[in-house]
DNA sequence: TGTACATCAGTGAACGCGCGTTCACTGATGTAC
DNA sequence: TGTACATCAGTGAACGCGCGTTCACTGATGTAC
């Protein structure tokens, strides 16, 4: 496994430049201290997660990928759900910031803008199956962990703001409550996501691209915002 | 915990009648060999994912569960993920099942009745975490279990066949194809009941029923198919 | 009806393994004076 | 600038545990004759 030293950090997040303690002079050697031990267990975790599952993430493992004795995580997280709380809160941080990147202020336009949420969401869901993990299939309570509710929330806010000026470009009346579409929209790129994106080993075959049939759908579903009555039987 | 003797089929499944060997006049006593030791397996198995999810499952206390030494399964299963992958395999099926009777042919109308189907879904998420973890969020590789993609597959047809039906209901231009239809109500349906309808550690509040917000979604979507246009920014 | 035999499901002991967590400890760091 | 000391991050050995899997075995079942 890749690169020189004891540390794996490889492609797992931009935090590479912690890896190593700015102390030895970039030699890889590091004293009695590592310098850097937290952010290096979440680095681990990370690792380990992607390669075999939420479930095949253990402290001693994550101990060993960061060159340390296996009592030394607890000196920095209670125990191991801790520190998988915060690999999911961090996640749900990147996502937030990939939202908001994406939907950049509602340019060019709210629909378009609203687009390219949808795809960043299926694009952390592939690129960082990882955190996607920690964030949705973990044993971790949300509520359990003070921050990761916040988080989360703080995720969805995004999108939900968005939601709300996309809403506004609709003839008011029969106009759903943003709060609603954004639920709808969400849960079908969620669902998208977690059937046909993220690679897992229960991922699905999809006869079209996953961006193209979020595209289709949420057009769809937009469409009938325009639309003058209820459905027809 | 429950009952009786040393099986604790409780409310696992229908199968209980199984637990106890027919030889044994119902006395709970069982001689050298179990009887029906491969359903007893399953079963404890799902009440060891529905206790802990499906990383908490193992081969050595779903014997003990079934009272039989932890060398006894492995006559019935090659090894936990078999065993793991017959339970998604059987969740398939059964949600296939509760899938076609709420469609229960398109009566009393498409609408309605897909309308059912979806409620069907969430129910199933709700009333069968333990299947639905093993179907959706396990390590299994659907592809690497002969007969397991088929009846994903078989399940996945009920709702697409019921698009179909749904769909040539609805004006014939500008209609998408029915599997896609069907995609897009499975993404949906398959998102809300991930996020916020199985009783999950991770699950999050909701500030309107599931099913609700379910048949808001579906109906908004369709109601686009009998819209005049596309969507006008 | 009885007997010999093949089949096969479950036994129980054993193996090596890695885990989470604890503990008294030690070596490095940084600060007060 | 130097020294004493408090703080704290990481050590390493140890604990008890449960796991998956194997093995030669044994007892029950059912079948051939």
């Amino acid at each position: 496994m890749g690169g020189p030293g004891k540390f794996h950090a490889r492609d797992v997040n931009c935090s590479y430049m912690s890896w190593s303690d700015p102390r030895d002079g970039g030699s890889g050697r590091r004293g009695y201290h590592h310098g850097n031990l937290r952010e290096a267990l979440l680095d681990a975790a990370l690792e380990l997660i992607a390669a075999k599952g939420p479930a095949g993430f253990t402290v001693a493992e994550a101990a060993r990928l960061a060159g340390v004795s296996p009592a030394a995580p607890y000196r920095h997280f209670r125990d191991a759900d801790a520190l998988l709380a915060e690999v999911a809160l961090r996640g749900f941080d990147r996502l937030a910031e990939a939202l908001q990147k994406a939907w950049n202020g509602g340019a060019p336009n709210p629909l378009s803008a609203f687009e390219d949420m949808g795809r960043a969401y299926l694009a952390f869901a592939r690129n960082e199956p990882a955190y996607y993990a920690a964030m949705f299939d973990s044993r971790i309570a949300t509520e359990a962990h003070p921050g990761l509710q916040a988080s989360s929330d703080r995720a969805f806010n995004v999108l939900r703001d968005a939601a709300e000026v996309l809403a506004a470009t609709f003839p008011k009346e029969r106009r759903p409550p943003a709060l609603m579409i954004a639920l709808h929209i969400w849960a079908m790129t969620h669902g998208i996501a977690s059937l046909f994106v993220r690679p897992d080993p229960s991922r699905r075959k999809l006869p079209m691209s996953a961006e193209d049939l979020l595209e289709a759908g949420v057009l769809l579903y937009l469409q009938s915002l325009n639309s003058p009555g209820p459905v027809q039987r």
